[in-house]
RNA sequence: UGAGUGAACCGGGUGAUCGCGAAGGGUUGCCCUUUGAGGAAAGUCCGAGCUCCGCAGGGCAGGAUGCUGGGUAACACCCAGUGGAGGCGACUCUAAGGCUAGUGCCACAGAAACAUACCGCCCUGGUUGAGUUCUCUCUGCCAGGGUAAGGGUGAAACGGUGAGGUAAGAGCUCACCAGCGGUUAGGUGACUAAUCGGCUAGGUAAACCCCAUCCGGAGCAAGGUCAAAUAGGAAAGGAGAGGCUGCCCGUCUCGUUUGACUUUCGGGUUGACCGCAGGAGGCUUUAGGCAACUAAAGUCCCAGAUAGAUGAUCAUCCACGACAGAACUCGGCUUAUAGGUUCACUCAGACC
């Protein structure tokens, strides 16, 4: 999955974007033209130390290369983590993060998945 | 065995699956190999390297350091010692130059906090009364004076203890102790020891200050190369503007008909590479040194990202994993840190 890397494109997302809010987590997301979608990832100087943030975007990256085959192309999307994030288990973090993604029209073919229990409200 | 002191070190391991950064190779949308955070990577508190600032000059101001000797590129660091404080001890702590250069401050209490007499003690004169009546003694009051022994206050009261001495007292005299100054001896030195002297000097410099030594500024977003793009703009002010830490001197650069510089408006870039990983580098041995450290020889190459690379899951073992993530690089300091290992030493008890 390509990167976002560019701070321009982080606040055009954040800008032109519709936002979604999971438990722990927030979803930009943005039609970017493109026939692949780009993820960015999030994680502010509130969330903790640098270990602490390391932590959790390696788990969200970990998540999203998971994931990679099931996004709808074509969206620029920015990941950012909840303060909640930090004492979250990774199972927790990955069911929301699916959750929030399937609500923001981002994940296709989800019925692949065997885990349905994972859902949160 | 128990209690303790001081050093050094480790900081979860192993296997499997899916992924990430860098380098190299095969060779092109992929595959393979190697390698990939810390003792503090942290705080950014000191010291340097490195880079730039038309080279850094003088004075004033300012800052830093502050027992001695050594180590180092350098330091506020380290090592070895000296003095002081604490501990039975191993050992630990110590901003530790100068209040006889000057000035300031010393709350409350107390008479007095730098020179002072509140109570007390003593003397002299006057006077009242009593004893006695030669003149002296005692008591009270008043005036003048002596006195720092005793009381009380305080963190601290003008050396301490003892003896002599005195009207009462006092280093007034003597002995010892403490402190000060000189001489001699030892030590590179801080200082120590002995001896002599006059007998006395409150504390505070982490109060101003004085003395000695040192200090140019800004920082890798330093700085440099390439590419791309727009423009070599417009208007107003204009004789001075800028650099060398702050001020002054001094000096340099640009400019005053070829318009420096300032303000406003308008236009553009907001990329890639170098710096950037071979270094005051690590390890081993030998030599010098009490040590910090230095020298020589051998050997090793050990992160280099730029939205920022180490994760997720499972199995298994145990003491069930703390603090915590490189961003130009080193040397230190400080702070955080679950648990564990090793060595040396001290004290107490038992046994021999």
């Amino acid at each position: 999955m390509e990167r976002l890397r560019n701070p321009r494109e982080f606040s055009f997302v954040y800008k032109k974007g519709t936002p979604c809010f999971g438990r722990y987590v927030v979803v930009s997301a943005l039609p970017n033209g493109k026939t692949a979608s780009r993820v960015g990832f999030a994680v502010s100087k509130k969330l903790g130390t640098a270990v602490t943030r390391n932590k959790v975007r390696r788990r969200l990256k970990a998540i999203v290369q998971e994931l990679t085959n099931q996004f709808s192309p074509g969206y620029d999307v920015v990941i950012g983590a909840k303060r909640s994030a930090v004492g979250a288990s990774f199972a927790d973090l990955k069911g929301d993060l699916r959750c929030t993604l399937k609500r923001s029209g981002l994940l296709e073919g989800a019925a692949g998945s065997a885990g349905s229990g994972e859902e949160h409200a």
